[in-house]
DNA sequence: CCAATAGATTGACAGATGTCAATGTGTTGG
DNA sequence: CCAACACATTGACATCTGTCAATCTATTGG
């Protein structure tokens, strides 16, 4: 199964009733946020310096196994939070400032 | 078990890289908006002409049984987003916008 | 008081989720 | 080519989560 892929994005919560199906959408976006090793990998992204970090260097400080790192970062991308870029055998990944955006409107009160 | 009351809260997403134990409260707290029920009901409530909302007039417009609703009205409580005022044999909602802001405020880019 | 009502609590259960070990896939240096 | 490497995929498993039926608690009207 694959994580759907938000573009503008999730009418806010208060502005008005949300119907079922926009509150699912907003529910998957948040899902996505709802775990401590994805906001840390996206925190870490985030700070690097040149604006994107490699994969290889956030195994070993987000403390969880290769390829539960691997699979969170397919999450926060299809989530499109980030973007993965292969070069060579390594991936960077970048984050998605628009989408953080969105996702922050959704909560104006 | 109690879910914790968050008051302040949560260190930025975009600021520094997260260690685990900020990870975990902000991720505490999207997991409370990680459901359509739960939003649902959250912008029920905000969208209250008078800032009010009974929970008898919530219970069928969700779509969930009693107890369910119950249940997710106490975990927005719980994670002080809404605040409950028992009246007679009635309980009326409020949203906290300040809270609203405080994690919005975590998604800043 | 008592019956009716609003809401909370409990118990049970199917389905989702985070995690790791093992394995697969593609790239590179020699 | 081939061995080493970076990352993705698969499979398995324990835990968490949303849901409802049944029940309990508290308040009210008569």
């Amino acid at each position: 199964m694959k994580v759907q892929v938000f573009d503008g994005c999730c009418a806010p919560v208060t502005a008005g009733v949300l119907d079922e199906s926009d509150a699912e959408d907003l529910a998957a976006a948040f899902k996505v946020l709802a775990d401590p090793a994805r906001l840390r990998l996206l925190s870490m992204v985030a700070a690097a310096k040149t604006g994107e970090a490699c994969a290889c260097d956030l195994v070993g400080p987000v403390g969880r196994s290769q390829p539960t790192v691997s699979h969170h970062l397919s999450m926060l991308v299809d989530a499109g939070l980030l973007v993965r870029e292969k070069r060579g055998r390594w991936a960077w990944y970048r984050v998605v400032p628009e989408r953080l955006q969105a996702l922050q409107a959704a909560l104006a009160p």
